[in-house]
DNA sequence: ATGAAAGCGCTAACAT
DNA sequence: ATGTTAGCGCTTTCAT
């Protein structure tokens, strides 16, 4: 059974392709053409091919979504957020996440460039790949960018880590903690510059010297877990653990329990990312939250601005606020045992 | 500036139309028109629109994929590796989750079918639908029909949770629990049908009678919470809790910790699903899991086996098979404490 | 207000 | 082996 066209519409109603195109396209006809056009639609079941239509319009309705593991929490959120906002104004989703063996980011952009769609949100690696910028540069539509800071060539959306990391190093701080540490990964652009920033800066408004504080940089779950250890085996080792969320404070968690330590007795704990289990974990963990579907919503909003602005429009900046969660995992420093060890 | 089109490389490449046609799909030409061709669509940075081929091969390259929310981890897993999969083979993914005030399952499958994808794996809500049914009936294309039993009318991936929770039930059982509450979703459909049904066998073969374990039919977190409050508060509270994870295991850890109760001391808890941080929790919680890269590969080769074969194939059913993961959030029921308030 | 016809960028069947 | 041409299904002039 061949597809029905407009064509066999047409036919149906005694009427001319056109009239059909103009009836779809709401634009004016006599009411006679459009019942008997909607009458035929009905009966047969008709509905416009999406390709045909995109070839004529150069708009496919389309939006690339490019973030580099779906299957990471933070990211599924977004991307969830996106789709519901997304699809309430007639948009589609694509989503490809580059992959080891597989395709790049940037075949990533060039397939989606060849599919023609309408938009472009991405949540790049690197800040400053200069073969990333000539794709972006030359792609054909409105580019959001997700977690990087491209200054002032698109528009961009970030979590404000630094104020947020500042805080949370500052309430440790006024715990009493001197030696926490920060694990972070991606030290080079945005999200671990920042929070790195934050860092130092708690320190320093106290008059106190940022080198106290370690900052490790992290990866992987596995090396997580071996440096936490490690370091809680060193001479001096941190009374607090500033930890991002994820396979981070999971690798960290793991290293905690294997030294039989507990949580905030002998150490206190902030997760940077709040998903569901942090806040039921026992003891429930003090957390740096903020808010996704903000962070979707910007970039939808971003997207559909420069949509119809034309590209005239300067590339705008949305920062994502966060706030932290008190909950049970941070306490004083055990100043007892500690003292004794020191001296 | 206008997009380069294969007009473009045949004028520069001094050729006709066809010829670069015929390069670019790897037909026979001779060298001399291969490297002139190539030249000319190197030169020009030419890439093949996909909207103009698609048109013409009817087929887009695209696989419509229908979860019901990407933001939960399950999902998002399974989506991740399915494009993982999915872009090895040329393919990429549209991706649509329903909405409450967004569009339904069905608008998602129409949208997805004016579109022309190539295929669609859906985890559809309901199982009996009759409009489901129809829409996917008259779908063009192979569908994958994911966590639903559509008996013998669609390929199906299923996890198989009878013989796993059947397994964990008699896991309890054996350390001398009797008083089991299964709390899961979906009872009415594959995946708390077969969890049911693997609850009650596991009594059954101990020639205990199935009445003794409850089961507690969920959907939201605040129930989870709320019902498993209300039930350790009964007067015969159940000794060991197996819940599905997610919202629900979570909301269960909310109640139990609102209660003061000691995991495994008090009560015995396994996870139907192993998320990262089920195994780092404290004490760390035995598990039910499977292996959500097989799920998503048994469903990538189902699409395209159907897809090569024709229609003639039979629809086929993969079951995913699970294991049980034993850590620390399981011990023998308190039986002293039980004892005196049963007497 | 409606019909006829051109063409979006490609592929494939038909010539040569 | 390569050039020419007819569509794929639609939108959009241009006529009427």
């Amino acid at each position: 059974m061949a597809r029905v066209t407009i064509k066999d519409v047409a036919r149906e109603a005694g009427v001319s392709l056109g009239s059909v195109s103009r009836v779809l396209n709401g634009l004016p006809v006599s009411d006679r053409l459009l019942q008997k056009v909607n009458a035929a639609i009905a009966k047969l079941g008709y509905a416009p091919d999406a390709l045909a239509q995109s070839m004529r319009t150069h708009s496919t309705g389309a939006i690339g979504c490019l973030v580099p593991d779906i299957s990471n929490p933070l990211y599924a959120a977004i991307v969830n957020t996106l789709d519901r906002g997304l699809q309430h104004q007639g948009y589609m989703l694509m989503l490809a996440s580059p992959a080891a063996g597989g395709r790049s980011e940037l075949q990533i952009i060039a397939e989606f460039q060849r599919r023609r769609v309408d938009g472009l949100i991405i949540a790049p690696d690197s800040e400053t790949d200069p073969a990333l910028m000539e794709a972006l540069g030359r792609f054909n539509g409105p580019i959001v960018v997700l977690g990087r800071d491209f200054q002032q060539r698109f528009d961009t959306v970030l979590v404000e880590y630094r104020t947020g990391v500042q805080a949370a190093t500052r309430y440790l701080l006024s715990l009493g903690h001197r030696r926490i540490a920060l694990m972070t990964p991606l030290i080079d652009v945005w999200p671990g510059r920042e929070r790195v920033a934050g860092f130092r800066a708690a320190y320093a408004e106290l008059g106190l010297d940022p080198a106290l504080g370690v900052v490790l940089p992290q990866t992987l779950e596995l090396d997580a877990a071996a440096d936490v250890d490690r370091l809680l085996g060193s001479a001096e080792p941190p009374t607090a653990l500033l930890a991002i969320g994820g396979r981070v404070l999971t690798g960290a968690l793991r290293a905690i329990r294997s030294r039989g330590l507990r949580i905030p007795t002998d150490l206190s704990l902030i997760s940077i990312g709040d998903p569901e289990w942090v806040g039921v974990f026992n003891p429930a963990i003090t957390a740096l939250r903020w808010d996704v579907a903000r962070l979707a919503q910007s970039t939808i909003a971003l997207l559909l601005k420069s949509q119809q602005a034309g590209q005239a429009a300067s590339p705008q900046r949305v920062l994502i606020s966060t706030d932290l969660v008190l909950r049970d995992s941070c306490a004083p420093p055990a100043a007892v045992g500690r003292a004794v060890s020191a001296y």
